[in-house]
RNA sequence: GUCCCCGUAGCGCAAUGGAUAGCGCGUUGGCCUCCGAAGCCAAAGGUUACAGGUUCGACUCCUGUCGGGGACGCCA
């Protein structure tokens, strides 16, 4: 179903560059301001009236006259300087609430053009435990995928986990040590088999005390860099398989992680650093061979147009380091030209935190310099503010004392579990616990969604988890009191579905039915605009007002006490309600709405 | 020094160039013999940091200033 907005915006505009005869000139239609006002208003007619040097409102007047919009607005009205407000006239209303009942996807209208989306979010570090930090870029950027592809968008999940580099090698030389002496040997089907005993957290304590050695101990320094040696020619098969036990273990840390989050992505869209290892002198050498790439310093720098140092110099994006060895800068060209040549992507989108801005323009830049990216494909960083503490200042990110992702969850279920325990106590064990993960995690997630992304995010548990307001509670409570009517509904030998599947036709009277209603038709056109700008929270504002529409109906018209054609209305803008919340919350936030609660 | 983000009610935050700038918390006062009060209704609270500019119209775009944060040659 086209969104409302659309079709008048085609329509209307069709018809003033008719009445004005200007060949570029948008009717700008958009959703009234003010209730009063209509339901969408024409702002186009002064910017026309302006070119053509005539009176808005007269041309206002003009335009209306050729306007022929009785099959879905009242008679508009000329308001103000020269607004046109538009009304939807009540079978309109109507029916485009029944084609959404009968819609399975809710009137969301799928694109004429489907693109090759990729999408680069999450990217943990291997050996490490997730922490806070890596919160936000793993959920606004699983949100972004999945509202691309309820808009029939093809989406490529791209986990770019830092599984390389040279910290592996100490790593891996460490852990060789560790193992070694833990069995006292240095056969290799020994020090496996000694393998299967280690954790990530054991992993992330060993990070620190080989970074230690490493810095103290020449012998262990100068191992540990064979080791990283033997990563990159694959000479050495214990090297490899230390090295594959490190990220396995990680990905057992960090896919549930996902599961709990309701992360859509899978072990199989892990495309890591590793991956690129092979492909990075070829990366430096196609750019060296189009003279892009040249020597300064003794490293391998592009110098693209238009960024300048502290001294006004131009500003290197280094390639190569003056040691031979490769950056993140590297891999992340790699990265591009695979999405670009081997998955073909139309789109790419970086979600990562505003502090890697520079690096991303000049990756751009540098991508489009060597001719792999062209007009048609679109790069875009969607950036996000940085995690703060409560103190103002950034987390710590290479020592301990970082807020661990899985304690933060566990913490959040728990003080969901307080509330529930206190709200609803004769519940039964088993949906207690259902309940507060879906609460405390869905706090958690909403909470950093219904932000604007480009704001510093403050963490603090009191704000992720209060349950007022514009939070994940406030849609899972509206949604548990529509299933609540439904049950009630059987208790009185309603048959909703049948109910429900027997309307031809409704009749909406009170301004809350209509309110509702209107809310409920406007859905697919809220997912249109969160996607385009990568920003969730417009979507959680929308759910937000909805449920605030809902509860509004609620207080105001009953439906169980009600009977025939107005029973079996409110039914259905309950069920619909009720379709479009577990939509929004569930199919593209990710966050689970309970019946009870 | 250059560049990026932010500055909106006491606090936390919204607002696709449109009409009288919204919401939550907090404060004050209403609403449960009525489908779930994690709710609804109402009141109070603003020179949108400041100064210019563009525009019929600016929280929004441009320039500058101030304040906060960040980035800027071999980390990621």
């Amino acid at each position: 179903m086209k969104p409302v907005l659309e079709i008048l915006e085609q329509r209307i505009s069709d018809t003033l560059a008719k009445v004005s005869g200007l060949p570029n000139c948008p009717a700008v239609v958009r959703m009234a301001t003010d209730p009063k006002f209509g339901d969408y208003q024409v702002n186009g007619v002064m910017a026309a009236a302006k070119q053509l040097k005539t009176n808005p409102r007269q041309f206002a007047e003009k335009l209306v006259a050729e306007l022929k919009l009785d099959d879905i607005c009242q008679a508009p009205e000329i308001a103000g300087p020269g607004f046109i407000n538009l009304r939807l006239t009540p079978e309109f209303l109507a029916n485009a609430l029944m084609n959404i009942h009968r819609d399975a996807n809710l009137g969301i209208e799928k694109t004429q053009a489907p693109q090759t989306v990729v999408v680069d979010y999450s990217g943990p570090n291997i050996a490490k435990q997730m922490h806070v930090g890596h919160l936000r870029s793993t959920i606004i950027g699983d949100c972004i995928c999945r509202m691309l592809e309820s808009l029939g968008h093809n989406v490529i999940r791209q986990n770019h986990i830092g599984d390389w580099g040279t910290q592996f090698g100490m790593l891996v030389q460490y852990l060789y040590q560790k193992t070694a002496a833990a069995t006292n040997s240095s056969d290799p089907a020994a020090i496996e088999k000694a393998l299967q005993n280690i954790h990530i957290a054991d992993l992330e304590d060993f990070y620190q005390q080989a970074k230690k050695l490493d810095d103290e101990d020449e012998a262990f320094r100068s191992a540990a860099r064979q080791r990283v040696v033997e990563l990159h020619t694959g000479q050495n098969p214990l090297t490899l398989t230390l090295w594959r036990q490190i990220v396995n273990e990680s990905r057992k840390h960090y896919l549930p992680i996902y599961q709990a989050l309701h992360i859509t992505l899978k072990a199989e869209d892990e495309r890591g650093e590793s991956f690129y290892a092979d492909k990075l002198e070829s990366v430096v050498k196609q750019l060296q061979d189009g003279s892009m790439a040249v020597e300064s310093d003794g490293a391998v720098c592009v110098f693209p147009e238009g960024f300048t140092n502290k001294e006004g110099a131009p500003l290197p994006f280094i390639i190569q380091k003056s040691d031979g060895a490769f950056l993140y800068a590297t891999t992340d060209l790699a990265a591009m030209r695979f999405r670009l040549k081997d998955l073909h992507a139309n789109r790419i989108i970086y979600v990562t935190d505003a502090r890697q801005a520079l690096h991303f323009k000049m990756l751009f830049a540098v991508a489009t310099m060597a001719g792999w990216a062209d007009d048609s494909v679109k790069l875009e960083h969607v950036t996000f503010g940085t995690m703060l503490g409560t103190d103002g200042k950034p987390f710590k990110t290479r020592t301990g004392g970082t807020v661990k992702l899985a304690e933060l969850l566990d913490e959040a279920i728990q003080r969901a579990r307080d509330v529930v325990e206190q709200k609803n106590p004769e519940l039964p064990e088993e949906k207690k616990a259902q309940i507060a993960a879906a609460v405390g995690i869905g706090a958690v997630k909403y909470s950093d969604y219904s932000n604007n992304r480009d704001s510093d995010y403050i963490f603090s548990f009191d704000k992720m988890l209060a349950m007022d307001g514009n939070t994940a509670p406030y849609m899972q409570y509206a949604y548990a009191r529509i299933k609540s009517i439904e049950r009630k509904a059987e208790g009185k030998d309603v048959n909703v579905q049948a109910e429900l599947s027997s309307i031809a036709q409704i009749a909406l009277t009170d301004p809350a039915e209509i309110d509702l209603a209107k809310h409920l038709i406007r859905y697919g056109q809220s997912i249109q605009n969160a996607a385009i700008e990568c920003r969730p929270n417009y979507l959680t504002n929308y759910l937000y007002e909805l449920s605030g529409a809902f509860s509004r109906f609620y207080n105001a018209c009953p439906v169980l006490q009600t009977e025939g054609p107005i029973r079996a209305a409110r039914l259905l803008l309950c069920d619909l309600t009720a379709r479009t919340i577990r939509h929004g919350m569930s199919q593209l936030l990710g966050i689970d709405v309970p019946e009870q609660m």
